[in-house]
RNA sequence: CGGGAUGUAGCGCAGUCCGGUUAGCGCGCCACGUUCGGGACGUGGAGGUCGAAGGUUCGAAUCCUUUCAUCCCGACCA
């Protein structure tokens, strides 16, 4: 196996050809042999159990509950809501026929012209209109409400330039979806649940994020307001990491769902919806990597701990692993997940190569040497530093480093981000930044969709967020010279 | 869908312009041995018929036509 990572000297360059690289060598997912789609590997499937175990606590922890609804729309769902079928009509797969047959002429399968269906099938894209159906008969009276469910599913959305795990054709995500009694109650849900995904962004994968409000032209097709949370790459490029929409009432006027409330009138429902997807990988590698391969917060390894013997021969190898056992079961009591590599046809070295490729975060190496001297060699991945400690109260002290490596790996990201991020007030220099540092643009605009529209034409950098926590702060757009309220924030994306 | 490029062993490539023995190289893989504290080494071995189809030719990886696929740059997007 060439396990050698490219070396990346220009970020700006490569990133691309490094970023597709770093995810094959890692083994976390390749391109399918179907048009645009992925294989997510063992190793990256890991990953992202680990992020579906920890959303899915978050979201029982507010409230929510699992269902499942199904994958094919009928195409006339989505004609209901005008706003929404612009925004996806385009990149649906739809099923046109249910049936196969042998082909007359000899040559395979062809598709059964008599099995037309009477109403095509849209494959989801998003599940807003299928549940909005299905919720129509769910509800009657306030008493139904809330409604909080979510769900796990794959969605498939055409897309013409696909990448690994940040645009595949088919891709995994959750979605949440939700009914409420009153306007106030369905905005507080979307904020509670962009919060939540700050708080998983940040505490789980260590990747600040900055929370705001989408603009009019980036807004999800058919919410009246989409929160966003907005996570700064290494080649400074931001990436939409999750979002979480404020629908009105819109998804139930367009399904007629009307709910008696407390006065005995009849009312339309109000709604959120909200997702994070398969994207989330790509923002933990792009946020994280080195040139040495993937660096994983504990909270989201596979593998926390890796031992590696050092040894010669049987006997020696026996011995050392035997020790490394004890500690395995220690560390094991404490909820740490450690591998012990005691494969023989590859050589310590090699191992450390690989294990810091694939990002675990604490390595152990005992040999001969450590088990005189009741020491043993323990290396961080998100420092590349090593030492050799005395085994006595190695469990602690590694249960320690765990939450100290989660905090570094988040430290180092938000140093970079605040590096990154800059203020800016005048166009040229907008540009001139742009293309000489990237990052975060914190800038003044006139509110306008055509000037954003302007400004992406010029420049491909485009309002990634209104952030809700920037203070008031009038100012001149640095384009038209029109007043504006307060920063937004700017930069060229994923 | 527009612009560019590439398809040769599991992976990365050379060979193609200028057609000519049995299609090469590196990594990986298999066997044995020596090694083993940062990606080991030796010896032996397996594996391709050059993206596909058609054509030109005594002869095609190489020339021509068609086609498919992939990648990059745009447009679209979580």
């Amino acid at each position: 196996m060439a396990k050698e990572l490219k070396e990346l000297t220009s970020r700006e360059e490569n990133y691309s050809q490094w970023y597709n690289d770093l995810v094959g060598k890692a083994g976390l997912a390749e391109n399918s042999s179907v048009r645009g789609c992925m294989v997510i590997k063992p190793y990256g499937y890991a990953i992202w159990e680990k992020m579906q175990r920890a959303l899915d606590q978050m979201f029982k922890d507010t409230g929510h509950v699992n269902a499942y609804f199904p994958l094919f729309i009928p195409k006339s769902f989505f004609s209901k809501e005008a706003k929404h079928v612009e925004g996806f009509a385009k990149e649906c797969a739809v099923v046109t026929h249910y049936r196969l047959m042998n082909d007359p002429e000899g040559k395979g399968v062809v598709v059964d012209p008599d099995a037309k269906l009477e109403e095509e099938l849209i494959v989801r894209p998003t599940s807003e209109t299928i549940i909005w159906n299905t919720y129509k008969g769910w509800i009657q009276s306030y008493r139904d409400l809330p409604i909080l469910c979510n769900q796990w599913a794959n969605v498939v959305r055409w897309e013409m330039r696909t990448r690994l795990f940040l645009r595949t054709a088919e891709f995994l995500w959750q979605e949440g979806h939700t009914a409420h009694e009153t306007r106030e109650e369905a905005i507080e849900e979307a904020y509670k649940m962009v919060h939540v995904y700050r708080d998983f962004a940040e505490q789980f994968m260590g990747v600040p994020v900055i929370v705001g409000h989408k603009s009019e032209n980036e807004r999800f097709a058919g919410a009246e307001d989409t929160l966003t949370i907005e996570a700064l790459m290494q080649d400074g490029k931001a990436l939409q990491s999750g979002t979480s929409h404020f629908l009105g009432q819109n998804f139930a006027k367009a399904f007629d769902v009307q709910f008696a409330n407390r006065d005995g009138k009849l009312e339309h429902v109000w709604a959120t919806s909200w997702g994070v997807s398969t994207r989330l990988m790509g923002a933990l590698i792009m946020a994280h990597s080195d040139n040495n391969g993937l660096v994983l917060p504990p909270k989201l390894a596979p593998i926390q701990v890796v031992m590696i013997p050092i040894y010669k021969g049987e006997e020696e190898l026996k011995a050392v692993v035997a020790r490394m056992e004890e500690f395995a079961a220690e560390l094991k009591k404490r909820g740490i997940s450690v591998k012990i590599d005691d494969r023989d046809n590859v050589r310590s070295g090699f191992k450390f190569a690989e294990y810091e490729l694939k990002g675990v975060p604490v390595r152990l190496a005992m040999g001969p040497r450590d088990m005189q001297n009741g020491t043993i060699e323990i290396a961080r991945r998100d420092m590349l530093t090593k030492e050799t400690v005395q085994q006595e109260g190695l469990a602690d002290m590694i249960e320690g480093l765990m939450d100290e490596i989660q905090k570094n790996i988040f430290e180092k990201a938000l140093t970079f981000r605040e590096r990154m991020t800059t203020v800016v007030d005048d166009y040229e220099e907008f540009k001139r930044l742009l293309d000489e540092k990237g990052g975060f643009m914190l800038c003044h605009w006139d509110g306008t969709p055509e000037t954003e529209e302007k400004i992406k034409e010029e420049t491909k950098a485009t309002i990634r967020c209104i952030p809700i926590d920037m203070p008031a702060e009038p100012g001149k757009c640095m384009v038209t010279g029109k007043p504006s309220a307060g920063r937004v924030l700017f930069a060229r994306s994923y």
